[in-house]
DNA sequence: TATGAATGAGGATTCATTCAT
DNA sequence: TATGAATGAATCCTCATTCAT
């Protein structure tokens, strides 16, 4: 009937399922996604029982809805290098793509931290979500890795082998200086630059004497 | 009480003993650890239920034993580079460090399975350890970096960082080439030659060039 | 207020009711009584959850209100036979009452079945009600059989038990030609001649040879 | 190891067990089953809620293990009539009959109340089972009345008719006289020799007199 | 009168752990 | 030392009912 009533219904509704989920994040960014329950996610928002269910099927559903935000936070970050005739170069493109992940992954530690350390103990679906995203982002790096060989941009290594590397390095370095210490004040850009040298200069200390 | 008694006694004890731990690695490489109960433990070693409790307090003491396997293992293949006079190429030495190092992991999937995918779901104490484990392995690697780069064998980056970029290459090898997909029959050393390859001369084109 | 006004609010009301009514028949008869919830009928009514206590205390409030379509459609059914000095034959005039009873459940499919399959786990109240409408019919049928065989019509047989048997005759007839199989298209009249059939003329083929 | 104790341990269980049966009897005669929670049960046994689950799968299977009583009682009174040649007179044989399956429902009070007015909102595998148990018997008659007509024992009607008839009969009968009152002390032989002498020779006066 | 978000008691089920034998 | 029945706290989830708008 009221279009007022109705309106101010739905806003209530959003208010407590946003209230939910910034309750789960605080309760996951402090107890960990696994050993949540139920109980732990209404008392942090403080609602009852049933009104979870009433937003939410199950705990997954939760943390799925928390994803997206870094879901979209991501992908924005990982425009690959330019190519064209007047780019910057291609160290500070890299750079600056490293320095946006960490950052885009600093911005939403609570997640990142489940995504990192629990992934395998989330739900079926969830699983297969963050592996399809894992899986995804493997085959871009090996796509962008053979492209660069093919363009003489890039020393060719097996791409396959060092896309693995390549991630693993960043996502170890995510886990290290982001993840795990928060209270550290860490230079993002200092690591991200650390990491870009090492993957194109490599440890040999004749690559760097040749320049 | 005879001694022959006593010592059948404790015979059999250790054969308990080891018969729950055949069994726990058994589920929990069907099972996953955090998806194992005590009573698929104890129905798996067809022990009683009781039996458990005389020989471990919990889960995680069951496999805190059987990380024990893994924690001899490894560190043998850690023993450093030979910087002697006479030495083997630096290369070839790497080579056969990460290689050994996939060997003893690929040797021991089941527990490395759970170290690496659900270490976080692992009980505080089991946690404790692993991570003093991955701190030891972090300092060995930023000394070795120092190192290396005091006598010229190493160009210089930040030890630091490149300590966890190499800890995170490695350990997405193994969980991508080793931990994942066990039917698939790789070949470690071309994993290990490749990424000794990336980690000494990076991407840079000019790196290669230059020799 | 206008009367007009008023009366428009009553329509609306009156329209709600019904609609939840209809609804209930419906759901009722898709998913059985006791496994149906407020929620179930709310949403096959598309009304507000609230909506339905504006009109209903309870779920078996609402099967009471269904439950007066059979309770006036059944005794209509039930006028004893016309004993008078031109009536029809017993035989047929039973065959007559017992076809309309069926035919009078038939049309009622649903609430029927609630009646017959899930009585007990209505509440106390429907109980009661249920229970006293089946005590006036056997106290009826107990009269009936008393009188029948008093004016000679009928055998002597202890009245009470055979007014048991008649009932549960027919209870089971419509229990499984009836309420069990709703798309099995059965001949009522058929039915209903042969149950009548049996009850005149029993078993015994001496009963059928004297003739 | 020590026989002796397996056996104690097997007789506790078997104890245990057997008191959660006649718990569940005694708290099913009184609130019936649909009303009956876990909670009440384990309440009643005086065991913990968790030691139910040890015995039984869910509430069903403790109402199908109290079925097993009345599944064993049930056919052992139904052996059909003697048709040999110096067999007891029919009437009598089938008094016998009809007598037995009154008290062998007498017997089993509490699990024939649940059967008869709550087997509908028992769980499917229970109703699968019921069904089949009263469509098994709804054949025998079918088949029992076939025959005796062939014969020329019975006189000539709808054989699944009449079985639907005989069934209701005595369903009812048994509903009436010995599940819902208990505390009336009713005379099951008069009753059976009721309801046969009603089946064999029906309402007509004429078939009493032609004898 | 109608709405629908919120409530919270209540029920089923699991599982680590104990303890008498 | 081994057994295994019993325990009961903890968890998930549903649903009738309320109440502010």
């Amino acid at each position: 009937m009221s279009d007022a009533r109705a309106e101010r219904a739905a806003a209530q509704r959003t208010e407590t399922r946003a209230g939910l989920l910034a309750a789960a994040l605080r309760v996951f960014a402090r107890k960990g996604y696994h050993a949540t329950s139920i109980s732990d996610l209404v008392a942090e928002a403080s609602v009852a029982r049933g009104t979870f269910y009433l937003h939410f099927e199950s705990k997954n559903q939760v943390f799925l809805a928390l994803l997206d935000s870094l879901a979209t936070a991501f992908p924005t970050s990982l425009r690959g290098a330019d190519t064209g005739p007047d780019a910057a170069p291609l160290h500070a493109q890299l750079v600056d793509i490293v320095e946006r992940l960490l950052r885009a992954t600093a911005a939403n530690r609570a997640v990142a931290a489940i995504l990192f350390r629990e992934a395998f103990v989330l739900d079926a679906d969830v699983q297969a979500r963050v592996r399809q995203f894992e899986d995804a982002l493997h085959a871009w790096l090996t796509r962008s890795l053979t492209n660069g060989q093919r363009l003489g941009w890039l020393a060719p290594h097996t791409p396959d082998i060092v896309a693995t590397a390549l991630f693993g390095m960043v996502r170890n370095a995510i886990d290290r200086y982001v993840v795990s210490e928060p209270e550290r004040d860490v230079d993002l850009h200092a690591i991200a630059d650390a990491l870009v040298g090492f993957a194109l200069r490599g440890l040999d200390p004749r690559t760097t004497e040749a320049r």
